[in-house]
DNA sequence: ATGAAAGCGCTAACAT
DNA sequence: ATGTTAGCGCTTTCAT
């Protein structure tokens, strides 16, 4: 393996010094064009490229935003994560995204590789469990996504999980649908406890049972359509539901093959209800009645407030509730 | 902004030298057991953690591999990170990954981010245009996938895109299939231009035409499930195929819609072909037909060859072709 | 077992 | 306009 350039060698081979060569890959403008040409000629033919880190260590602190999903293979985190990234390519700021894959070890592994980049921001979105790894950070540049902070220190952009999930509810209840199942990941964290108490509560307000109807599972984390497929049909093995409430369009639409293959039809048998609004659940057949989630705008707005120190949410109330529309399309009955 | 802490501090605090510190970080065990509780104490006290710069420009080449993409939204090349990012985990490398959109600007100054990194490899999936760019690399350490490369410098992990599609669009014509259109995104790869010429030559063996049959779309680039809608419409506006084969699984969702919104059915009245069998493929209704690449395990491959010096393709055959199966479900008349 | 000192590659401050 | 020098934060000899 060979080795890379250095200034020093762009330096020597142009016969300057190793502070010009800084100068013309930073600030051309600064060199006078007969050096700035030398310097030139000897970086293309040693194809150098300043050492990243090199750099890095030098001007700090470095202009990047760290963002931390638990599974970016989820296109409602990825659509979050393209509306940071579009914001970070306007203002020039590099996007560092990892994923934790749900796992606790992971995150804590790539929280530290996150505090080693010295960014000048941190952006959580979903899962973060563990409060004490945050309680490290320097809570000012820390904005949450989609996930709630209990320790009144650090904002966070959010929809109203458990009215959303109420809504929706309600509304299959008022299409004469008694029976409804509810299928949710369960990965431990407020937002997806907050849909659940929405169900339960619009559940309750009619007075029907949900005894043995709700399901969750952590298979519904890292593979929600396979997870969505097998419950639904090992619901189906024993009853039949009336509609099926989903915490995500993905266990929806794997909930939604799965009827198909029991035999049974959607919505005519089995209304059925995602949530996100991925792209795709306006394709899908039948298109997906489901929640919306501003995703990208999310992704957006998290950026501002790690980026704009200006940007102060008012402590007593460090939250930021974006609308959140339940769009209603064929996959439930009219 | 309040300053990080450095190893000065850490040093300063337990009582101790820097290099003590350091020790205690990363072999602790040459560190006497009092020596390393203090420093540890004094560790948690800071919430030090090193910094990621100071250490890599210290410790090069880091262990890293750089992953360059067309568009991460895309579960076909999200699948393949994924099987290297699996094999990353396993040898304790990091990736980088970047995305590129499509856009020659963007892949130029992302590829530059890159090489700064001094990653020990880099992986290409995909589009990269620019084979002037890659000339620049030390070659040894890169590996294209999905990417044919002309020089006989690099080894690519592919399929053979020309047979897949041949053998997809002789399958639909034997099923008495022969008005049949092609869409596919224009993205100037050579993959893209095998496949066109697969399904023209198994429309020429069966003397039949297809003038006026191919799309070939930028839209189909980073849209692909709107690109596949819209252009159905647009084809079913003045004429009804038997048959559209696509160039991914993303463009056939969306001419499923298509068609469906335009009151045919899939596929009694069209059929409809994908290309890639995403995790999606077997859940959609109807299923997708479609090929199969064998994503994962092409991420994982070009992990072992960027990775493992030993590993030396024939430079006068420097490729692997993996194994595509053509995977019939129900979106094609049988 | 621990400390002192050098240096990774770069840029910024200062000097010329 | 360009060169000299110092130092970012860390690890790694080399001493002790």
């Amino acid at each position: 393996m060979e080795k890379y350039h250095t200034v020093k060698d762009v330096a020597k081979l142009a016969g300057v010094a190793p502070s010009t060569v800084s100068l013309v890959m930073n600030r051309s403008n600064k060199v006078s064009a007969k050096t700035r040409e030398k310097v030139r000629k000897a970086v293309e033919e040693l194809n150098y490229v300043p050492n990243n880190f090199a750099v890095s260590l030098r001007q700090t602190p470095c202009e990047s935003v760290a963002v931390l999903a638990p599974d970016i293979q989820n296109p409602y985190y990825m659509d979050i994560i393209q509306g940071i990234k579009h914001k970070c390519e306007k203002t020039g700021v590099r996007i560092q995204i990892v994923e934790t894959r749900y796992d606790p070890k992971i995150e804590e592994a790539e929280l530290n590789f996150l505090l080693g980049l010295r960014p000048i921001g941190y952006i959580f979105i979903g899962t973060t469990r563990d409060e004490e790894l945050i309680s490290t950070l320097n809570t000012e540049k820390v904005v949450f996504v989609d996930k709630i902070d209990t320790t009144g220190k650090i904002p966070y952009i959010i929809i109203d999980n458990k009215k959303s999930i109420y809504d929706a509810t309600s509304h299959i209840i008022n299409k004469e649908c008694k029976g409804i199942f509810y299928i949710t990941q369960q990965d431990g964290t407020k937002p997806m406890l907050d849909r659940l108490e929405g169900f339960k509560q619009a559940m309750e307000e009619h007075g029907l049972d949900y005894q043995n109807k709700i399901i969750e599972s952590y298979e519904c984390c890292l593979n929600k359509l396979e997870a969505g497929y097998n419950h639904i049909k090992s619901i189906l093995s024993h009853t039949k539901p009336d509609a099926v409430i989903t915490t995500s369009d993905l266990i929806a639409l794997g909930v939604i093959r799965g009827i198909v293959d029991m035999g049974f039809r959607v919505p005519e048998d089995i209304s059925v209800t995602g949530f996100d609004n991925i792209d795709y659940a306006k394709y899908s057949i039948p298109t997906l009645t489901t929640v919306d989630q501003p995703r990208y705008q999310m992704g957006e707005i998290a950026f501002s407030y790690v980026i704009n120190k200006e940007l102060k949410i008012n402590p007593l109330n460090n939250r930021i509730v974006l609308k959140s529309d339940f769009i209603i399309r064929e996959s439930v009955r009219v």
